[in-house]
DNA sequence: CTTAGGG
DNA sequence: CCCTAAG
């Protein structure tokens, strides 16, 4: 568009338009704030996740249905490691140490015998079709610079999420709880997301944090200590176990122990005081109700997790006994989403359209919900053998998939389409899902109404997205992978990136996502620059941005900072997408055009 | 609401 | 990107 113009600065070669009317003083205004530690978000991390649990075991007696869920990253690596070798699964330990233990998930029904054998990890690998496709990639924003000052090799404080259709091939239901010792090969440790820039000086970072906001795990995860402590948990936790005892017709409802933690400031949080976090204090626990879970709510939330992996062993022992159905959840419904987006966007913001669209479908307190033959299974009393998922019946159809919160309660079936957006706080995702329309004609894939499956991959694949129909008819859906969107970036398509906002509660404001600049971006923000000169940044943005509902004019006042700063390093200092030298060149010269100007004016102002 | 800067 | 003092 414009790009072939230039524009020669110097001398008087430069005609801008008027000086700045409102020439600033160049000193600093600086600012010498103290920060209030407020409430504020300061960093989200979104991370949808399912199936981030390893093995619970129930109790034989009672309220057995302990779900228990354990976080991959607080979960001792020994403590995992050990479990993995009784398993003999080589992956599974390699699971463990990268960190993706997360994928595994297994609910197991305690057996007759209250056979000690039950208390294992199932990997789902362990299962055919059980190929960890379902990992996703998860995106999240982190908090940038504050916390970058602060790396510490951490574990992945990111879970890689495992949105996948039904389940059905992934949810199997064995008799026997010890004979899944297969060990399924993976490329998870794969998870590095390459983009188009590879990481080259080893100066530099792995990958690229910007557009894809997918980042090697390591790198993320060493990117800030606090983010992995306990309580700082920033990692969507969910239960997933299935357990219930003939005895038990009291509640199974151990499904709903799903936690989601909201995105919340890293800052704000740990200076949260125990009143005031009680809330999200839970979440970010990823604790389970203790109404629920009776197992495990005396201890505290930072440990209560850990604990009801060994209590739940404990218990078994105690003898239960009724005949183990152990599960395999490989993956989960997940509501239907519609994307729309422009074919000019990036397939970046495609994934990141994906994930928010999904974090915030399954933001708002998600519930686990059970399918049995296309059905849904509202009685959380009932027995899992009341219910008909024993275990001589290994084809039945069980699958689970993760709803809103209210949904639970409409009559709805699966079967006629879990359309979950439906009431209440699902309005608003709604609306702001609304942008996420698939173009229609690219992929039909959601005129179908259904679920959506959205498998991602280790590799950091494009997240797929195809529809159940494929889902269920093909149990190998898992490879075939339809695409749905569309690129080409108009800037305005990530503007409209629906983004959950914890309604009502100002002290969750989020920290907007990254939108790294484009090429074509800093080419518009120079021209404009050339033009109008710096310190008239609305002007800038009106001009240039003006449709770019996302970049406001600090932005641009803050991108121009950057830039001058990027065009004044070496190329080898640079992150992030290369930018033309001729553009930085620009840069410095319209910098410098428009610096002389400014003093000028204000030593002596025509 | 804008700017300008530090964080 | 955020936060804010200054205009």
């Amino acid at each position: 568009m414009m790009l072939q113009k230039k524009v020669n600065y110097g001398f008087n070669g430069y005609k801008g338009p008027a000086i700045p009317k409102a020439s600033r003083s160049i000193r600093g205004r600086g600012t010498i704030k103290k920060k209030p530690e407020n409430n504020q978000i300061q960093a989200f991390e979104i991370l949808a996740n399912v199936a981030g649990n390893f093995l619970q075991e129930s109790e034989n007696s009672g309220l057995d249905n302990v779900a228990s869920a354990k976080d991959p990253h607080t979960f001792s690596s020994a403590d995992m490691k050990d479990k993995l070798e009784d398993e003999g699964g080589s992956f599974k330990k390699d699971l463990c140490e990268h960190g993706n233990c997360s994928e595994i998930v297994s609910a197991c029904v305690p057996n007759r015998q209250g056979k000690h054998e039950n208390l294992r990890v199932v990997d789902n690998a362990s299962f055919p079709g059980n190929h960890l496709e379902g990992q996703g990639q998860n995106i999240l924003e982190r908090e940038d610079e504050r916390v970058k000052r602060r790396r510490v090799n951490e574990k992945n404080t990111h879970i890689k999420g495992c949105f996948e259709g039904l389940m059905e091939p992934s949810c199997k239901v064995s008799k026997d709880c010890s004979s899944e010792n297969n060990v399924a090969k993976s490329s998870l440790e794969g998870h590095r997301h390459l983009d188009s820039f590879p990481s080259t000086s080893s100066g530099r970072k792995l990958g690229r944090d910007d557009d894809e906001n997918l980042v090697n795990s390591t790198q993320l995860n060493s990117r800030d200590k606090i983010s992995s402590t306990p309580p700082d948990m920033q990692k969507l936790k969910y239960a997933s176990s299935l357990m219930s005892d003939e005895n038990n017709s009291r509640d199974n409802s151990e499904l709903e122990n799903l936690q989601r933690m909201y995105p919340f400031k890293k800052r704000k949080f740990f200076n949260q005081t125990s009143s005031s976090t009680s809330d999200r204090g839970s979440q970010c626990q990823g604790t389970f109700d203790s109404s629920d879970t009776t197992r495990v709510n005396d201890t505290n939330h930072g440990t209560a997790i850990e604990e009801s992996s060994s209590r739940v062993g404990q218990q078994v022992h105690s003898g239960s006994k009724g005949c183990n159905v152990k599960l395999s959840i490989k993956s989960f419904k997940v509501p239907e989403l519609f994307i729309n987006i422009p074919e000019t966007a990036t397939i970046g913001s495609l994934k990141r359209t994906v994930m928010e669209a999904v974090t915030t479908i399954l933001g708002n307190e998600l519930h686990v919900g059970i399918l049995l033959q296309g059905k849904k299974i509202r009685d959380d009393s009932k027995t899992l053998i009341q219910t008909g998922i024993s275990q001589d019946d290994k084809r039945h159809r069980l699958a689970f998939m993760l709803e809103p919160r209210h949904t639970s309660n409409s009559p709805s079936s699966c079967n006629d389409n879990p359309c979950f957006l439906t009431t209440g706080s699902q309005q608003k995702l709604s609306k702001q899902s609304t942008s996420l329309m698939l173009q229609q004609g690219t992929y039909n894939v959601s005129q179908e109404r259904s679920m959506i499956k959205i498998e991602s991959c280790v590799e950091g694949d494009l997240n797929v997205v195809s529809s159940p129909t494929d889902t269920y008819a093909n149990n190998n859906m898992s490879k075939c992978r339809t695409l749905v969107a569309v690129p080409a970036i108009n800037m305005e398509a990530l503007a409209v990136v629906p983004f959950r906002r914890k309604s009502g509660n100002p002290d969750f404001a989020q920290r907007r996502i990254r939108r790294p600049f484009s090429v074509l971006e800093v080419e518009a923000l120079v021209q404009a620059v050339e033009k109008l000169g710096t310190g008239r940044w609305r002007d800038v943005k009106q001009r240039a941005f003006d449709h770019a509902k996302h970049r406001t004019y600090v932005d641009l006042k803050d991108k121009w900072k950057t830039l001058v700063h990027t065009a004044r390093i070496s190329p080898q200092q640079r992150r992030g997408e290369p930018v033309p030298q001729e553009l930085l060149d620009r840069v410095l010269a319209a910098h410098a055009y428009w610096s002389q100007q400014q003093c000028k004016h204000q030593l002596k102002p025509l």
